[in-house]
DNA sequence: TAGGTAGTTCAAGGTGTCTTGAACGTCAAG
DNA sequence: CTTGACGTTCAAGACACCTTGAACTACCTA
């Protein structure tokens, strides 16, 4: 085994793709890389997620054809959002990754991270105005007023969401529900 | 009247704005912005939306500092998402903008345009994996038909969203709802 | 000490997208 | 026919973000 290191693998063993590896780690790729994230965090998960095993970083390079640095650098991003795990083998042996299997609670953490901060700011923004516009028309008001209202359902959505993760989104529908019952028109 | 003209005129009136319009025009911009469109998007549909008036691509442009260009882009495509209505007042004046109002129908639509095609296409592409690995490890099955039923679960939360957008969210919530009732856990 | 692997960092270059403004089309009034 | 307001289009430039790969640290082995 000593000689024969990452290229020309004897048994097309962790490199080369499945056919289906490649179409759903592209598929959630993209997915990924439409809400704003780069393509490769999703291709890197997907891959950890469907191979149970944990990777090397020069695994995931070569088998995802990523560069040395964005090896490095997505596993790292990836790590921190707690959505993939760095775990050291016996012995000595390089760092490994392996794919948070639990999707809503992995969700959930990048929701807070990416939406809660801005959702939150935009509300108090809004909030901020509604009380600027204090004097304004009262057709003005009514409709500062339905904004602010949005982003508080959306707020109240997420933070609930992100609260009682699960699979089962018994959270938001609860939220949902509640302020269905407050404010019938808005 | 005739004589004053765009720049310079003598009430503050469609230009310049209002501190409060200024705060949640901006605010409107950044989520749009983040959520993948143009922050000017979100300026000008909240600017239509505040006042209530419709204003002509000329006062948006000052208003909000757009190039003509942009003004014109901009307007284009809103009208195009349904999300701003292009109207003509007596005679043969210039056009003018107003905003949809029902914001719940406005973000069904744009739901539609963008997440729709996205998430069906995904979709897709995840059920033909699994069906491509109809002879891997079972747990590979398993995950694989975890992320399909995410996808599937999303996909058909967006449908109803789209079918019965209103702000009571009514339709999403009971898609949640059955999709608990068939699979516990996934 | 020399040589190798693992891993990180960062400047440089690449990519795709947004914005600008000039050129152009159209229409109506003079 | 000329002029001027309104509106659209598009090529060029500005810009933001991603990716790359070389340089570097740290650590282990011979």
């Amino acid at each position: 085994m000593k000689g024969y290191l990452r290229e020309g693998s004897v048994l097309g063993d962790t490199s080369a793709l499945q056919p289906w590896e490649k179409l759903a780690t592209e598929a959630v790729g993209t997915v990924i890389g439409f809400w704003n994230f780069k393509r490769n965090h999703g291709r890197v998960w997907a891959l950890l997620f469907l191979r149970d095993t944990a990777l090397t970083a020069a695994e995931l390079q070569d088998t995802l054809s990523l560069s040395k640095g964005a090896a490095s650098m997505i596993t790292r991003e990836l790590e921190a959002w707690g959505v993939v795990r760095r775990v050291r083998s016996v012995g000595d042996a390089p760092w490994r990754f392996e794919a948070e299997t639990d999707l809503m609670h992995m969700i959930g953490r990048v929701l807070q991270e990416r939406e809660g901060e801005l959702v939150g700011r935009v509300r108090l923004d809004l909030e901020e105005a509604e009380r600027l516009a204090k004097h304004a028309p009262p057709e003005v008001r009514r409709r500062l007023a339905k904004l602010t209202a949005l982003a508080a359902l959306v707020d109240g959505a997420i933070r609930s969401f992100i609260a009682t993760a699960r699979f089962d989104a018994t959270g938001v529908v609860r939220v949902l529900q509640t302020s269905l019952r407050r404010k019938r028109s808005t």
